[in-house]
DNA sequence: CACATATTCTAACGATTATTAGATTGTAGG
DNA sequence: CCTACAATCTAATAATCGTTAGAATATGTG
């Protein structure tokens, strides 16, 4: 209209695009969401990415340019982590806004989920009420240094590949709710299925530790208890 | 590639970051925020957004494809609109992620403005308080229809370009704030800096629409009134 | 109907990006 | 020093994207 010095705002929403130039790469998605587990190695991003070590320190490079992660160096091995809270959360936000709007999403999710009766119904609160009075029994099956960095609280962490021959750790006689990373997580599936197969009462929620966190509720530190 | 091997998994992601690629681009980040004031004809976010209308028809394009804006046809005018609120807040959401870890985006937003002192220091919930009693006028400075679309409570519209020969409609002996599109709009700024010198005491605030709406504060509709 | 205007479509170009594979750097441990 | 390994850097490529300008489509008006 009346202005034609261009120049100076359009730069501000050139930064801004390079948040958006981040986020608009599946690979990084991916690898911003294995982040949100906690810190990680480049060599453990690429193998849980199933990429190329090289491919992968190429694209966290473009993360940290647009300074969405950090880095710390122990060793030999070089640790990633998301730059703050607010960069999970900026995520999931993306994440609903995706599932919101676009149906091949929904479509490829419900194509995914096995059966949705294995889902839980109820609230978050009622859930967390549920499992501090113990009424219920909150497993995290992902990798233990993921629940170390941030879990559930009342949650136990019992990771998917050592569920087998652990389940004496689980009480019989209780309804298992099982969560993983979120809602593009397949391991809480697993773990229903295995669970199921077993004689089990296990349901899952979709919400991982982010998705938790955004809704407003608390989230827990520290190692698991033995 | 050329072969179509993906895993069930990346195509989530793929989906996800379709909305990623749409908030890629600076000019689509402008069209989305001048979208957040309200529906806009292609030519009217051209001019605003100081591009050629062929330009804005293809980047708005490729935010219809990420599903991020619908249209209306009205006649020879086509309008555009963000398709939920849900768009705005991620575009605030975004925005405020950038300015959290970019500090060259911080670095051009203090030399865009003009003076830091004729901000309001004051918080959200207080100001509207104050709106609500009458101790201040708060006016928005935007376009006319873009306050009928939505505008913070107890405002007068007050458009920029009518500011000048509109004096008569502002009380002289209270305080003013201005507000526009956002902390990236320098319409408050261009506002304060006119009234200040016509002897009125008026300050800005940075907040637009949907920053007030993120901060969970009700907004309203509807025709100023004459 | 002819004409003006709003919008989209198309083709073309240079710029940017994703991916791959080889070479290189940095650290730990003998 | 040498070896092993994590991670980055470099170069090359194919693919995608942003921008421009001309052509085409759709609507409203005289």
């Amino acid at each position: 209209m009346w202005m034609n010095k261009r120049s100076p705002k359009d730069l501000l929403y050139e930064q801004v695009a390079r948040i958006g130039k981040a986020l608009a790469s599946p690979k990084r998605l991916e690898l911003v969401e294995l982040l949100a587990q906690g810190e990680k190695s480049v060599e453990l991003l690429a193998s849980q990415a199933g990429i190329d070590m090289r491919l992968a320190s190429a694209h966290l490079k473009a993360l940290r340019e647009a300074r969405l992660v950090e880095t710390r160096r122990d060793g030999k091995y070089i640790y990633y982590r998301l730059s703050g809270r607010d960069v999970s959360q900026l995520w999931v936000t993306l994440r609903e806004t995706a599932e919101e709007h676009l149906v091949e999403l929904r479509m490829a999710l419900e194509q995914m989920t096995a059966q949705p009766d294995t889902l839980v119904s109820e609230g978050r609160e009622s859930l967390l009420e549920k499992a501090r009075q113990g009424e219920i029994v909150m497993i995290d099956v992902r990798p233990a240094n993921e629940f170390s960095a941030g879990h559930l609280p009342f949650a136990r962490s019992l990771p998917l590949d050592e569920l087998e021959r652990r389940l004496a750790d689980l009480p019989a006689d209780r309804a298992i709710v099982a969560y993983c990373r979120g809602p593009f997580c397949l391991m809480s599936d697993q773990a229903v299925a295995l669970l199921t197969a077993k004689g089990y009462r296990a349901r899952k929620i979709l919400d991982g530790v982010s998705e938790w966190e955004a809704a407003g509720l608390p989230v827990e530190q520290g190692e698991p208890t033995a």
